[in-house]
DNA sequence: CATGAATGAGCATTCATTCAT
DNA sequence: CATGAATGAATGCTCATTCAT
């Protein structure tokens, strides 16, 4: 049904074949629910060749995900022009990053729930991407509080706190913006640059919010 | 392994031991890898009696959904105080929800995981929870744009944006704290209050971040 | 649901109520897809009273079949009177038969195909039950030859095949008559009779349809 | 146990022993009472391989119920000439119809028990055989009155009447003559022509049984 | 007497996985 | 290379049956 038959291909092509239909099959099914035989029916291939190719479910989920880390990473490192100023990067970064994964939801599925949601192995194949894009937004921080002549005394976990938020931020709107419609993804960036962008400015100049003293407080 | 074997109790204690044995296993193993087999035991009872008492598997996990979406909007409001200004309350809030996940990942894992990943109808029941809780959002920014002397002219979609991607930051924060040794509900709570607050301080300020001239781009 | 729930009734009384439960969910679901809880809930009693009583299912079954077996033979009997002639017993017997029938399809149901589908035990129970009525028409037929002039020189074994057939075909004929509607119990009996007592005299007569020579004929 | 355990081979030889061993299994358990395992172990194949060919118990059950009717009235035709006269074409009928019952006891017994007893689809698959069979005897019931000169003054609803009971008889001797020792198909075939020609033959010359005045009878 | 609480055992069904050809 | 044939191992679910109160 999914790729027309064809027989005699180079190995190369007919994994990419697989790994189509995989990912649309766990992006759409979810994980457990995926069978190898809709997958193998999808990619057009006899269910034996998938595993003489991709060895077991979960390989073939593995590479999977590792395929499509590696594009969305791929994706948003295109779109950035490092020798730009830190705002611009973030501006372009976030952009290339919605536009991914406005176009490719079912990969953004498999990334976002379907690898955390079973089991260590997938979830840290995914920790490795994410790790990568904190990081790219880390120094973009850094950067940024360093042009405000603010020397960085943040603290490097409070750093790592800000890029962590802003990320999730980012992921979250992610998902909304595939569920709601009209919503494009420079839309959908630029309400995040609005919302980050602005409150790290402020930041940056030395206002940042100031929580109540804490005194009584049994936790927290 | 679960509870201590005993044998004749109330049917309404053996439920809430079912399911504290269901969302702990829904919340480490995911929905469909979780064996009803495995709930019974950790639960100390029966498989015939989970039935009895919860029907099915879905229903099961339903019930998982219901208990704790109540247990966490039940703990966020019983932190906040309506009386007080906006931005406390936000703070209150949010000290509030990252306690509460960080006490109970097993039950954040559920609501915030697994019952997106399973389904509309799981979806949806999660769903109406977090509409309470960007409703609640949504009206501390109404409520601090107003106290800033602007008029509400953020348009309707930007504000729902903006709480969007408040609570999106949260939840992701919340999963990141409970994974990271040495971060604590209240750091979460004020590394995304810097993060949120000051940002829309200066917007409220009339200082949006602007985004570049979209000249020449093809989707955006 | 079934009964009006009343306490402290007579262990005797409470059997029937459950025996009535049980024929009649026996007799629409079938022995296997009857459960012991919907024949609790129907005789308004608790499960464990039931087995108090009756045991086990399959004594519970043995119990409804024994009822219902000695109350249909005790419909035929108590139609006929042993004075009047073969033809007139045959026909009274008859209509008893489908009268009763007609009123009690569940247990009908039960004996005539619940009973024979479901292994020895059971279907002994009603085979005995069928020897009693089969004996009564082989009686009459015995009768009635010797009344005809015709010396009792029928085979043993024919005759019982002949009260064989005359017994199948009226059970065939009630199942049929339960089932299409406007068939009185009267009309069953008298198409039977027709289709029996004419055939049979015809016998008596000495003019039995004469099967063909089976000269080259491998079985038969 | 059942088949020589033989691997590798094509799917219609593989499907007609996994049939066999269901008519045998169903016939002999009854449809609730038999289990797939058993009818895998008996076919001599894993369960999963029995899904795999015909999906379902109820799958399996109807596709037993198909063969066997279909293999029915194939016997019964082959054994008709048409050109034959009535009496003739009934008596050959009746023979073939009670050496293919003796020969097949199971499958007779998915037929005449098993799947009137299991629910509407099961009936209605059988009972457009019987249909088939009813109504080749209700023809031949017309032709010989024709023959003898009669008009066929005999009601509808008479004629069917003679034709279910005819029918229901030879059912019913069937399983008798399975379970008798030392009877015959010819024995069989012969009692039943016995009992039913001659009768019908006494109805054709205008002389059938009165049934007596039914004065003061509550029902009827 | 009567019942709420509890379970051992089994059943239909599915799936990832592997050979023999 | 490619596949039709085949299965071991679960899994969700149900039911007849039994105690302790």
């Amino acid at each position: 049904m999914g790729a027309v038959k064809s027989k005699r291909m180079p190995r190369a092509v007919r994994e990419q074949q697989m790994l189509d239909a995989a990912v649309r099959t766990f992006g759409q099914r979810g994980y457990m629910a995926a069978s190898m035989d809709e997958i193998a029916e999808l990619a057009g291939v006899s269910k034996p060749l998938v595993y003489l190719y991709l060895n077991s479910k979960e390989d073939l989920f593995t590479a999977c995900i590792r395929r499509e880390a590696k594009a969305l990473t791929v994706a948003v490192r295109a779109g950035v022009d490092p020798a730009l100023p830190a705002d611009r990067q973030l501006w372009d970064g976030l952009r290339a990053f919605f536009t991914h994964t406005a176009r490719h939801p079912d990969a953004w599925s498999v990334l976002h729930l379907q690898a955390r949601t079973h089991g260590e192995p997938f979830a840290a194949e995914v920790a490795s991407m994410r790790e990568e894009i904190v990081a790219f937004v880390t120094g973009l921080i850094v950067v940024a509080a360093r042009a405000a002549h603010r020397d960085p005394d943040l603290a490097e976990r409070e750093v790592a706190g800000l890029a962590e938020a802003l990320v999730g931020a980012a992921e979250s709107l992610a998902a909304w913006a595939n569920v709601t419609p009209g919503v494009s993804a420079r839309q959908a960036a630029a309400t995040l640059m609005n919302f980050a962008w602005a409150g790290l400015g402020n930041l940056m100049d030395g206002q940042p919010w100031s929580p109540p003293e804490p005194v009584h407080e049994a936790i927290g």
